[in-house]
DNA sequence: AGTTTAAGTCAGCCTTGTTGACATTCCAAG
DNA sequence: CTTGGAATGTCAACAAGGCTGACTTAAACT
């Protein structure tokens, strides 16, 4: 552990920029960076019964209407359980509804309602300001260095999740 | 709201790269890579009674030994009940001391006991892999681009903070 | 002397994650 | 046709880690 400064030139390349001062600044700016990220949709929720979870869903819904339970299960990665519970409330308050497979009954396509596109559209915007502002200030090839280190960052499985959400967005 | 496809060429400028599109595709990535970016320590905490909140205080004591409780609410962002119960099972287990200040005796400083800077070698060997990983892969123009983006994805109050903490890091 | 500041503590609440157990419905294979 | 398994949903219980509000102690500032 702690490999020391050393790390630079390891094979002819230039590896400077992966000392051990470089990757922990990499870590801290992910840190701060998620938190200006998630800010402005948590102060919209924050007003209304509902969290980071109700967004996520509210978010891969409106990516992918129709989609099933299982489907936004594997996506956002946490038990039925815990997603139920968000959906549950989301439907009841009318913001998402649960439509009855029509090939397999047994699976629940979900939609947003009009209310629910209205609140998607409230986060979303808020949220896309600051990405926009955030790309534009640092412009197109900084941009495409930025995409290129988060999905070096996934692991293969989510890779392959993100992709797929970005052809299926294309 | 959804301000369709075309923000490109505003001014002359190729803004090609913020469309509705690309922007929700950031986003996306953002929230994929941060999973990623987690992962690895959570895996190792979950084995112990600690959370992502204690690696984050682990993390900020061992990057500035000294600090103080408040310097630390600031920098974390949450409220002292909620630090105060982290920072006390660290305190009781022996991973983080409490000193009280010299010149300024309300004053507690924070520093890592020899087991807690062992704890904070295995968390951050792990999530400094994956960076490592990450950056290599990525190269070290995306990298710089990276950063770019992150930094100005933070407000400027957040960005001030994350400054001091390099400079202090150097 | 009085006020402000740093830190800590108690109590209670919320969101969001977890396990485990269990019911229902329905497809599909035997 | 029956039975096994998959998809979904539900109930209960629990924990982490946020939050607010009220309050204490000690030290420092004015």
């Amino acid at each position: 552990m702690a490999d020391g400064r050393g790390t630079a030139t390891a094979g002819g390349e230039n590896l400077l920029f992966l000392t051990d001062e470089q990757l922990r600044q990499g870590i801290e700016a992910m840190f701060f960076a998620y938190r200006g990220f998630t800010a402005d949709p948590d102060r919209i929720l924050s007003d209304m019964a509902y969290g980071r979870a109700h967004h996520r869903a509210i978010h891969f819904i409106n990516r992918a209407p129709g989609t099933t339970v299982n489907n936004l299960l594997n996506i956002l990665g946490v038990t039925k359980q815990s997603l139920n519970r968000v959906l549950r409330t989301l439907i009841e308050d009318g913001l998402v509804e649960s439509r009855v497979g029509k090939t397999d009954k047994r699976e629940r396509h979900l939609h947003l309602t009009e209310d629910g596109r209205a609140l998607e559209g409230r986060l979303s915007d808020a949220q896309r300001a600051r990405m926009r502002a955030a790309f534009r200030d640092a412009g197109p090839e900084a941009v495409a260095g930025f995409r290129t280190v988060l999905e070096a960052m996934m692991d293969t499985e989510m890779h392959r999740t993100y992709q797929r959400l970005k052809e299926s967005g294309a």
